[in-house]
DNA sequence: CTGAAAGCGCTAACAA
DNA sequence: TTGTTAGCGCTTTCAG
């Protein structure tokens, strides 16, 4: 196993041009004899021959990786868009390599270094702030595709949900359903993907004649705790809501844990909205809307621009993928 | 950025060597004079420098990269785990590669290959079948150490949750808190840690002088479909149940699902058990025993037994990690 | 149709 | 204290 071309030209008396002629099945275009062919691949498939990637990176200064730098993978939506990401990297010979970096600036630096020195082609990455992406953007000179989080808004690659008109359906949808109030809980406000989503749900109020920031809570980041704090504090200051959205999965986590905590259980009649879907979502008893991203066509676009931009086409600028109202009525 | 040993020697008149020794921190040790030091950290200061990891691979015969080889990343558990696995690995140098097979056994020799031809310098793999696991045993000549599942039961690396002694606590609890008939709900009765977890369920029956064969119903894998399936058969034979255990999270999505096609909604009196946890069984109105798996303590478990493997030792045997009771009483 | 040789950037052994 | 060199396995170019 693991012979070298060289191994088998030296074993074979042939040269290595020959072999490799072989082997990369160019045999034909350059008329090898019919019985050098079968000497090889006779002797190979004995033996064995295993390309040696790290020379052959060395000698084209190409590795075919990339990097896929993310907050955390046991977020169900990062792990589904790694797990379609990577399926879309190996259809075309690429291998991913992940990293988490838990939304800590230093840590998403580091990252980005090692995965350079490790001659990653090219990278994906979700930025955890503002001024990381400018960093990565000044000081990376591989081809970069930002995922999910837009701080700067500028000319440069990158995916993300349509999360406007995700906010704006989603809110739509349930003032349908029954009367105000209905309120935001913003895990992290200072998310460029929160803040669109919010931008959306007050564009929804706006043109049901409402007022867009009556019902808005914002809390100090994506977390149950978050959510958790912002419910405590709506119910103290307006009493229970009668219909809510959580700007993500953990933060309704929380808030129905307050709600919980106030009111012994859930209430069923309380609407519950929520951006990112998971078939758990089925264990409430209540009606729930949930706005589902959809990590398939993230991957798809995400690979494709990186793509172009490791065949030299210039930064390609923002690209939205539309999200899916998920609807479970009781 | 981005220079070469060579190139700084040539720019600096000195040779590859010093450069290297001052570069590797080895300046003092070899008594490089501090002239030479400065000039040399002044360069790289200026210029910057990266370690070609492609040609140290290729010359050292060692990447410092891992293979996770495992079902899928959507799945909690698992993504949980790679991403405790990745902070393991980084922590000591390695970079982990992460593939998924979706269990398809085909697919999971392909990418063994393909990460053995990257030369990784060992692989992790959840094997999707007792087939699988032998010929991986038998063909790859790298450190091997497998996750989740043991079909083999011989000496080789393994780390896997103690699923007996968790399926005996957690039906234990579940029989202190209510009267029997307890079902369990057994997804992929082939895969060896559901019947082990089935095995601790038995031996808890039989402790109470319970039949332990009795309220055992099997599916055809582990999935939501499966779980519906069973669920609507034992309602089917025996009625709604009064209590449950599912082999995992998406077969209790599925049996909840199956019992509300039933009843129309969920009674909050049947008491549900299953293995894995996860926050968003809070939704759930219901008593909820669930077993937690500790992903962190497998990482460093597994990750201590590839080094060890690494370092030349021999395969080390399975290592079986607790589980955790975590219950949500209402 | 086949062969020879240079070189990718690094490491390690040996020289001075 | 610093310099020289061979070679890891592959690709590519040029030469028969």
């Amino acid at each position: 196993m693991a012979k070298t071309v060289e191994q088998i030209a030296n074993d074979l008396n042939l040269s290595v041009t020959t072999v490799r002629l072989v082997l990369g099945n160019k045999a034909a275009q350059y008329r090898i004899s019919a019985k050098t062919q079968t000497r090889v691949m006779e002797y190979v498939g004995h033996h064995g021959y295993t390309l040696n990637h790290s020379a052959r990176s060395l000698k084209l200064n190409k590795t075919y990786t990339l990097g896929l730098i993310l907050p955390c993978l046991s977020n169900v939506f990062f792990a589904t868009l790694a797990e379609k990401l990577e399926l879309y990297c190996r259809k075309f010979g690429y291998q991913l390599m992940i990293s988490c970096t838990y939304d800590d600036p230093e840590y998403e630096n580091k990252r980005v270094e090692a995965m350079i020195a490790r001659n990653t082609d090219g990278l994906f990455i979700v930025p955890s702030s503002r001024e990381n992406q400018q960093h990565h953007l000044k000081r990376v000179k591989k081809p970069l595709v930002f995922l999910d989080r837009d701080f700067l808004g500028m000319n440069h690659s990158l995916v993300e949900s349509n999360n406007i008109d995700g906010g704006e359906t989603l809110t739509q949808a349930m003032l349908q359903a029954g009367a105000p109030p209905l309120w935001f809980l913003a895990g992290d406000p200072e998310l460029p993907s929160i803040r669109q989503r919010l931008a959306g749900y007050r564009r929804a109020l706006t043109a049901h004649g409402l007022n867009p920031a009556a019902w808005v809570a914002t809390g100090r980041g994506n977390s149950a705790e978050s959510g958790n704090a912002m419910m405590a504090q709506v119910i103290n200051t307006h009493g229970l809501p009668a219909a809510f959205i959580a700007s993500s999965l953990p933060v309704l986590e929380g808030a129905i844990e307050a709600v919980r905590a106030h009111a012994g259980a859930l209430p069923g009649a309380i609407n519950l909205g929520t951006f990112d879907e998971h078939p758990m979502l089925s264990f409430l008893a209540n009606n729930v809307w949930s706005m589902q991203q959809n990590e398939d066509a993230w991957a798809q676009q995400a690979f494709e621009m990186m793509q172009q931009r490791i065949d030299g086409a210039p930064p390609l600028g923002a690209l939205n993928v539309d999200m899916t109202l998920i609807t479970r009525h009781r």
